[in-house]
DNA sequence: ATACGCACTCAAGTGCACTTTAGGTCAAGC
DNA sequence: GCTTGACCTAAAGTGCACTTGAGTGCGTAT
């Protein structure tokens, strides 16, 4: 049992932003203690890093709403929700594809970059003037 | 030599982006044609598919602005340029092994879900109703 | 020669994900 | 018993990155 100001630190998530998930209804209404303020169970917390793990891949708010409410309703939606999985599998990984792509363009950026640092250091150097 | 048109098409950007990105400095002036129309080089697209790079790296708009001023001052910029680019490399580095972090949590999910749907679809099996 | 399509500019608007403000409650410390 | 500090709510505001709208101009097709 937490309260929000463990949770936030915790989380790195700013407590109006654990009001508003809730209020969203991304997270389910966290139970309160006897002067009505928040007390986060380990189950609301396990929930909070799965919505933050979709958050953090791109899910837009909406999208993980409509999760946790095929999640609050019956079996029915479990293939959809599979799917959802699914779905968040592959951008993953096209996400990841993609950042290895640009990685390769920054490290040809650091390379030429190296490579006139030399130049500015070394101004004497033959190769300076080297087309 | 390519049109807007083109240029949007092949890099997904919206015309209005690739105006908006010259507004901002993130784009040197492009030629015109005689009605007044971009014209784009092949230098320019060069440019354009850096400045993409850093945006879909998580660069602000901003910070790209800042990047691009610096290459258009004197070489006393190099150091600051080339270490733009050693942070950005950081950055990426961050965001692959996250995004990796992310995956075995969508990875348990699927395991999850998927023993879930064969129960569903084999109501029979003796292992349904085990704890 | 007039209509159509495409591009242009400038200003205002949009969508998303929070964040801030204003005003209030409650429990603990002085 | 009053102040302080942490938390509460509802509503309004913010920041970013575009996007849309209104009005204009050029060049080809009818």
């Amino acid at each position: 049992m937490y309260d929000i100001k463990e949770v936030s630190d915790q989380y790195h998530l700013a407590i109006p932003t654990l009001h508003y998930y809730e209020r969203e209804g991304l997270l389910p209404e966290i139970k309160r203690n006897e002067a009505g303020h928040r007390i986060y169970s380990d189950s609301d917390i396990e929930w909070l890093k799965l919505i933050c793990c979709l958050r953090d891949t791109g899910m837009p708010i909406a999208n993980i709403k409509h999760y946790v409410t095929l999640c609050k309703s019956n079996e029915s939606t479990i293939d959809e929700r599979y799917e959802i999985f699914v779905q968040q599998k592959r951008t993953i990984e096209n996400q990841i594809e993609s950042l290895h792509q640009n990685l390769k363009v920054i490290d040809r950026k650091l390379d030429y970059y190296l490579r006139k640092k030399e130049e500015r250091y070394d101004p004497l150097n033959p190769n300076k003037n080297r087309k």
